[in-house]
DNA sequence: ACAGGATCCTGGGGGC
DNA sequence: TGCCCCCAGGATCCTG
């Protein structure tokens, strides 16, 4: 659920509530999440206090006094949120960990996609992101390694989109909206990309983000920040979600196909 | 290298 | 009201 706008949403709301604070000692639900929870880290955690909040790509990074970081993946239906402590605790909160100002923040995964892990220092978690080959930020995108990239694959625009060590922190929703605002099919192979194509893309991908960064992301279902606060970029789809509906600029009616699994909307009039 | 399918889970919505 | 099937902002693993 949860792509690049709502993780920065999520870091954003959470940042003035936790800065500052130092974690309780953690209670955790009985259930496993992805990622099994190691009962060292609950010590290792215990009285650290927050001096900051950050996002890579769509892991939340929760920096820590000692050097440690707890990172946090919201999956599909993951919320991280900052509640009163004596609010009662949703069904499917996974991790609690009291504040020392009267609040919780709490880990809720109805789908239990999502995963939360601890790691002594800073070079121990980029250690990580370089074992899951995670690539750049979007805004971060070298022009020229992009196209590169692009004009390098046979795939289909739309799985490279949302391949992780391509770009980081694009999902399904705001790659089906790059690709109509650069003009793209889903389909289009990476290596059939001119050179301009692939900028226009870069800079679709940059666009759209950056507005649903401004509207806190999109709620559909489950998402919210870590205020509790919805987004509003769902008012905004162009083709996401809009099977059948008539495309904002051509009129006609968008199209809807499977890749690899996942939903891609497209007009098939104005994405060549 | 790449495509497609299955898998991990729960919950909501539509159809009957 | 109930049931069954399909679908879902993600990621990974296996097969052909």
């Amino acid at each position: 659920m949860p792509e690049l706008p709502e993780v920065e949403t999520v870091v954003r709301d959470l940042r003035p509530l936790l800065v500052g604070r130092a974690l309780g000692a953690a209670r955790r639900s009985a259930f496993a999440l992805r990622r099994p929870w190691d009962d060292a880290w609950d010590d290792a955690l215990a009285d650290r206090r927050v001096v900051g909040l950050r996002r890579r790509g769509k892991w939340i990074v929760v920096d820590l006094d000692d050097a440690a970081r707890l990172q946090v993946h919201l999956g599909m239906t993951g919320r991280l949120t900052v509640h009163p402590a004596d609010e009662a605790v949703a069904v499917h909160t996974h991790l609690a960990f009291p504040l020392d100002d009267g609040r919780e923040l709490r880990f809720n995964d109805a789908r239990r996609f999502g995963s939360a892990a601890y790691f002594a220092d800073e070079a121990a978690l980029q250690a990580f992101f370089a074992a899951q080959k995670l690539g750049p930020e979007p805004f971060d995108l070298d022009p020229a390694a992009w196209w590169r990239d692009l004009h390098g694959t046979s795939r289909m625009l739309k799985p490279v989109l949302l391949d992780q060590t391509v770009v980081a922190g694009v999902g399904n929703i705001y790659a089906d909206e790059a690709l109509f605002e650069a003009g793209l099919r889903p389909t289009r192979r990476g290596s059939g990309v001119t050179r301009a194509q692939a900028e226009k893309l870069r800079r679709a991908i940059v666009a759209v983000l950056t507005r649903a960064i401004e509207r806190r992301g999109s709620t559909i279902r489950n998402y919210v920040g870590g205020s509790g606060l919805g987004g509003g970029y769902q008012d905004e789809f162009r083709v996401y979600g809009r099977t059948g509906e008539p495309c904002p600029a051509c009129k006609g009616p968008v199209r809807h196909l499977r890749l690899g699994g996942r939903s891609s909307h497209y007009c098939p009039h104005c994405q060549g």
